[in-house]
RNA sequence: GCCGGGAUGGCGGAAUCGGUAGACGCAGCGGAUUCAAAAUCCGCCGCCGAAAGGUGUGUGGGUUCGAGUCCCACUCCCGGCACCA
C-alpha cells in the first residue's frame, strides 16, 4: 500500500501510478473477449516535434471516456498511432540536412514520451506509424483493387510548377503566386495524376449521414453542402456556331444545368463562363472580349469575394435557339459563370432569379415574368424576394405549361425536352473526385510500373509493399527519387523488358482513411484487416478537432465503404459518434514598431494592469515597463509567441492538474481560453483532495467499525443531507458524462469535496459516511485526474486499483427525505419558499403555502384564484 | 451574399421538461494566522437602494400563472463556403 505524505508531490505520486499501470499492463484491450466493447479513438497525431496544448485536450477528453468506460465494465481499446508522411518532414529535412524518416521517427519517440508523462490509459502494443511498409503496403494493395474495380483511375490533373526548383508545389507552398523557396512566379502545369471516384459514392455519402445521428449537426450539414446534391434539368440550346476549323462547338449543343425548369419559358439570355469554348470563339475578334475573359481567368474564386463583387459581362453576338419556342437567345460571357460546375453555361431567367435580375437591369436585357405567386404585383423596378419563390407559384405566360405548379412544370418540361432528344432530370454534385498522385518524396509509394510496350502497370500482390527508400535528403529541387536507380529501375511486370517505376507518392489523406481500422489488426502481414474488426469497428467515440469536418471524415467514410465493397468490413460508416473538440487560445501580447514590424510577447513577459473591478485595462513589458498592445485571446502559435509547453505544465503543476483544467475550464466543444490564474485554481483543488485524504487517514479511518452499518442506520440530519449530497451531486455527474460535458463533472468533485471538507469528524457513523462519500468523490475524479486518485485509493485502503473498480451509483436510499423545500410565488414573483411533508399531495401544498407568512404578505388579502404545484419544485399562488 | 452556431456578473462558465438566474472556479475586496511575506483558512462579491424592495440573461415585441429557455422581428459576434444556376 501507498504511503501518505503531508504535502501533495505531483511528481512522486504521477511516477508511482505510472509505474504501477506499466508493471500491470493496465491498457490493453484484449481481443475476442465476451464483454461488450467500446473503442475510444482520437485523432492521431502528427510527429511534428512536440506536443501542443490541442493535443494535450484532444487526448485527456478521450482519456476520460476512456477511463470512464472500463470503470463501467466495457472492454475498451484506446490506441495511439503516428501519422507521419508528410510534407513538414521534408522541410525539416531541406533545412536540417537530415532524412524525413529520422527526423519523424526521433520525434514520434519524444512525443511516445510526452504522452506517456500523461498518463492516457493507451494501449500501446497497437500503435502503428503510416510511414512503415507494414502499414502503407495495404495502402498500395487497396490502390490496386480500387484500380480493378474502376474506382481508381488515370486522369491528367493541373498542378502549381515553380520553375526554379523544378518541382511541383503544394497549395500551402504557394505564397501570393509564387514559390515559397525560390520566389519564382508559379506556373500552373498539366501532369497525369491517379484520382479515386469518390464521386460514386456521393449518394451513399450523402444519405448515410442521416445515420450518423450521433454526430454533431454541423459537421453532417458541412459534409452535406460539400457533397452538395441538386436536382434539376440538364438540357441543350441548339446552334450553329463553330470554331476555326469550321466545326460545330460542342456538336452544336449549348448545355445548361437548372433547378429552375419551370421557368424556361422566361429565359430571355445565356451566360457562359469565361473559359466555355463560345466564349473563347467570340473573343478570337473581339479584342474587348478577350480582355474582359482574361480578367475573369485572374479574378478571385472565394464565394465570399464573389457573392459581394459586381456582376459584369459582355455579349458574345453569338445566339443560341431556345429549345421550346424556336426563338433566338443571345449569350453573354459572365463573371459569375463557373466553368468546374456543370458545364460551364446557363440560363438567364431575370424574372425569378435575383443574380439575372440585376445583371438584366444592368445591360438593359428583357426581364419576362413566367411565375405567379398569388395576387401579388410583378414589377421589373426593383427585385422582391418572393420572384423566386418556387413553393408557392404558378406558371402564366407560357404557352401549353400555364397553370402548373414547380414539380408539375418541371415534369412537364422535361418530358419536352426528352422528346427532342435536348435534355433530361439529372443530379448534380458538387462533389469531384479525389486527385491522390504528390509530386513528393516523404509518402507511400504508388504501385504502379512505367514500361514503354505495356505502358502503366500495375505492381503484382507478391511483390508489394513497394518500399520507400528512407535515407533521401530531400534539398528541394524536384523529387530525390528520381536520382535513386535502386528504387527507379525495375522489370515490367507483364513483359520483362526492363521498366521504370512510379515516382509519385500518395495524399497523406490517403493514410489517415482506414488507420482506425489497422488499430482493430495489429501484427497481420497477411492482410488489410481481418476477423477482429468484426468486433472492434466501428470506432464507437471518436473525438478530434472540427478542422477534419469535411475531408478526413469524408474520405474515412468513402474509404470504408470501398472495404465494405470489397467484402473486407462489414459496416459501412467507421464512426458512430463524433466529438469536435474546440481551440486552445491565450492572450495575445503585441508591440508595433517601425524598425522591427509586429514584435510578439509572450504572456509570461508582461504585466497585466486591471481596474477596480478586475477588469484588463492594459499591459506592460516586463522588461521595460513601456505598455504592450492587447489583443485579446487568439489560437496558440509559435509566431505569436503565445503558446504553453505541455512539458512545462506537467513538470510545474503535473499532469493532473493540466488535465483537470482543461476539463474544468470549457465544455469540450468550445474554445479554450488557457489562464494562468486558471490552472493555479485547479492546483489548489488537487491540493485539497491530497489534504483531505490525509484528514480521512488520521482522524477518521480509525473510528470506521469492523462491520460498517451504514446500510442500515439512520443518520442524523446533518449527517443525512450530507449523503444526500453527494449522491445528487453523483447523479449530476452520471448525467453529465452521459452528454460529454466533462466541466460540470469537475465542478460536482469540487462541490462534494466542499461537504466533505465541513462534514463532523466525532464519530464512527461520520467516519462510515464519509468513507462512501470520498470513496465516490475518488472514482467521479478518476477518469480527469488518474494519478491523485489512483494513489488515494491505494494508501486510504480502498483498494488496490481504482481503474478496476465499479463506477458508482447513486443510492435512492441516499435521496429520501421526510420534508421537502419548495419555491413560494405570488403571481410569478418568488418570494421564499415553503417546507412541505414528502409525500404531502397538491391540496395540502397549496394550503400550506397559503396559509405561510410570506404569502399572506404578497397576497395582500386578495383571495386565490388558482395555485399551480409543481411536484417537488414550486408553488405559485396567483390571486 | 448564403449556410450553421452563439450573445448570461470584472472573467471562464452553470441552470436536464418553461419553474429560486448567476452553481463551480478565477479575479477582486475584507478578516484570521505570521515578526513579515508566501501558503492556508474564514467571510463578502450582478446592478440600484440605508432598508423594505425594485431591477436584471444582446435589442424590441408576443405566448404563459411563470421565459435565459418557446414564437416573431432586429443588432452584433464566431465558424464554414461553392456566385452551384
Amino acid at each position: 500500500m501507498s504511503q501518505m505524505s503531508d504535502k501533495y508531490d505531483h511528481t512522486a505520486v504521477e511516477q508511482s501510478a505510472q509505474q504501477f499501470w506499466n508493471d500491470h499492463q493496465s491498457f490493453l484491450a484484449p481481443d475476442d473477449t465476451s464483454k461488450p466493447k467500446y473503442y475510444c479513438l482520437s485523432m492521431f497525431p502528427y510527429p511534428s516535434g512536440k506536443l501542443h496544448m490541442g493535443h494535450v485536450r484532444n487526448y485527456t477528453i478521450g482519456d476520460v471516456l476512456t477511463r470512464f468506460h472500463k470503470m463501467q465494465g466495457y472492454n475498451v481499446m484506446q490506441p495511439m498511432g503516428w501519422d507521419a508522411f508528410g510534407l513538414p518532414a521534408e522541410n525539416a529535412a531541406i533545412a536540417n540536412k537530415v532524412p524525413p524518416a529520422k527526423w519523424t521517427y526521433s520525434n514520434i519517440e519524444y512525443m511516445k514520451g510526452q504522452l506517456k508523462s500523461l498518463g492516457f490509459a493507451i494501449d500501446w502494443s497497437r500503435e502503428l506509424a503510416t510511414c512503415k511498409p507494414d502499414y502503407y503496403k495495404w495502402n498500395q494493395w487497396l490502390f490496386l483493387r480500387m484500380l480493378e474495380k474502376g474506382v481508381a483511375y488515370k486522369k491528367t490533373q493541373v498542378v502549381n510548377w515553380d520553375p526554379v526548383d523544378q518541382t511541383v508545389l503544394a497549395n500551402e507552398q504557394v505564397i501570393d503566386g509564387r514559390g515559397w523557396r525560390t520566389g519564382a512566379v508559379v506556373e500552373k502545369r498539366e501532369i497525369p495524376g491517379y484520382y479515386l471516384a469518390i464521386t460514386q459514392y456521393a449518394d451513399e455519402l450523402l444519405n448515410d449521414l442521416d445515420t450518423l445521428d450521433q454526430w454533431p449537426e454541423r459537421v453532417r450539414l458541412m459534409q452535406a453542402n460539400w457533397i452538395g446534391k441538386s436536382t434539376g434539368v440538364r438540357f441543350a440550346f441548339p446552334h450553329d456556331i463553330k470554331d476555326e476549323s469550321g466545326a460545330l462547338i460542342n456538336d452544336g449543343k449549348l448545355w445548361v444545368f437548372t433547378t429552375r425548369a419551370d421557368t424556361i419559358m422566361g429565359v430571355t439570355f445565356c451566360a457562359v463562363a469565361a473559359e466555355h469554348p463560345i466564349a473563347t470563339q467570340a473573343a478570337k475578334n473581339n479584342p474587348e472580349l478577350a480582355a474582359f475573359i482574361e480578367k475573369c481567368k485572374h479574378g478571385s474564386v472565394m464565394e465570399a469575394d464573389m457573392a459581394t463583387m459586381e456582376k459584369e459581362g459582355l455579349p458574345t453576338g453569338f445566339n443560341v435557339t431556345h429549345p421550346i419556342t424556336g426563338q433566338q437567345v443571345p449569350v453573354w460571357v459572365g463573371n459569375y459563370v463557373l466553368m468546374s460546375y456543370g458545364d460551364g453555361a446557363v440560363m438567364a431567367v431575370p424574372a425569378h432569379d435575383e443574380r439575372d435580375f440585376g445583371f438584366a437591369k444592368k445591360y438593359q436585357l428583357p426581364i419576362k415574368e413566367v411565375i405567379k405567386v398569388g395576387d401579388k404585383a410583378f414589377s421589373t423596378d426593383a427585385w422582391q424576394e418572393w420572384y423566386g419563390d418556387k413553393e408557392n407559384g404558378v406558371t402564366i405566360n407560357s404557352g401549353k405549361y400555364d397553370g402548373l405548379g414547380y414539380t408539375a412544370a418541371v415534369d412537364a418540361v422535361a418530358a419536352d425536352l426528352a422528346a427532342k432528344d435536348l435534355g433530361e432530370k439529372k443530379k448534380q454534385w458538387r462533389l469531384r473526385d479525389w486527385g491522390i498522385s504528390r509530386q513528393r518524396y516523404w509518402g507511400c509509394p504508388i504501385p504502379i510500373i512505367h514500361c514503354d510496350d505495356c505502358g502503366s502497370v500495375p505492381v503484382p500482390d507478391d511483390q508489394l509493399p513497394v518500399v520507400l527508400p528512407e535515407d533521401c535528403v530531400p534539398d528541394g529541387s524536384g523529387n530525390p527519387l528520381h536520382k535513386r536507380p535502386d528504387f527507379l529501375n525495375c522489370a515490367c511486370p507483364k513483359c520483362g523488358k526492363a521498366a521504370r517505376r512510379e515516382t509519385d507518392t500518395m495524399d497523406t489523406f490517403v493514410d489517415s482513411s482506414w488507420y482506425y481500422a489497422r488499430f482493430a489488426t495489429p501484427g497481420n502481414d497477411s492482410a488489410m484487416v481481418d476477423k477482429r474488426v468484426d468486433y472492434w469497428m466501428p470506432v464507437d467515440q471518436y473525438i478530434g478537432g472540427i478542422e477534419h469536418a469535411i475531408l478526413h471524415l469524408l474520405y474515412s467514410r468513402f474509404w470504408t465503404k470501398v472495404m465494405g465493397d470489397l467484402g473486407l468490413v462489414k459496416y459501412r460508416e467507421p464512426f458512430k459518434r463524433l466529438l469536435t473538440q474546440g481551440m486552445v487560445l491565450n492572450h495575445l501580447f503585441s508591440r508595433r514598431s517601425d524598425k522591427t514590424g509586429i514584435e510578439w510577447f509572450a504572456p509570461e513577459e508582461v504585466t497585466l494592469q486591471h481596474d477596480a473591478s478586475g477588469r484588463v485595462t492594459g499591459a506592460t513589458a516586463n522588461r521595460d515597463g513601456q505598455p504592450v498592445e492587447y489583443g485579446g485571446y487568439g489560437t496558440m502559435s509559435k509566431s505569436k509567441r503565445n503558446g504553453v509547453d505541455p512539458n512545462a505544465m506537467i513538470e510545474q503543476y503535473g499532469a493532473d492538474t493540466s488535465r483537470f483544467f482543461m476539463m474544468f475550464t470549457a465544455p469540450p466543444e468550445q474554445t479554450l481560453e488557457w489562464s494562468d490564474a486558471g490552472i493555479e485554481g485547479s492546483y489548489r483543488f488537487l491540493k485539497r483532495v491530497w489534504n483531505f485524504g490525509n484528514t480521512f487517514a488520521s482522524e477518521l479511518r480509525g473510528k470506521l467499525p469492523a462491520t460498517r452499518t451504514l446500510a442500515t442506520a439512520k443518520l442524523p440530519d446533518n449527517l443525512a443531507s450530507l449523503r444526500r449530497e453527494v449522491h445528487l451531486l453523483l447523479k449530476q455527474a452520471n448525467y453529465d458524462l452521459g452528454k460529454q460535458q466533462f466541466n460540470t463533472v469537475a465542478s460536482a468533485c469540487m462541490k462534494m469535496l466542499n461537504a466533505l471538507e465541513k462534514a463532523p469528524r466525532d464519530n464512527a457513523i461520520a467516519a462510515e459516511v464519509v468513507e462512501e462519500a470520498f470513496g465516490i468523490l475518488l472514482r467521479v475524479l478518476s477518469p480527469i485526474t488518474p494519478h491523485i486518485t489512483h494513489y488515494l485509493w491505494d494508501a486510504l485502503g480502498y483498494g488496490r486499483d481504482i481503474l478496476s473498480a465499479d463506477w458508482p451509483q447513486p443510492l435512492d436510499a441516499a435521496l429520501v427525505q421526510d420534508e421537502i423545500e419548495l419555491v413560494l410565488q405570488v403571481l410569478g414573483k418568488t418570494r421564499g419558499s415553503v417546507k412541505v411533508p414528502a409525500g404531502a399531495d397538491n391540496k395540502a401544498i397549496e394550503a400550506l403555502a397559503i396559509a405561510s407568512e410570506a404569502a399572506q404578505k404578497f397576497m395582500e388579502g386578495k383571495p386565490a384564484k388558482k395555485v399551480i404545484v409543481v411536484p417537488g419544485r414550486l408553488v405559485n399562488i396567483v390571486c
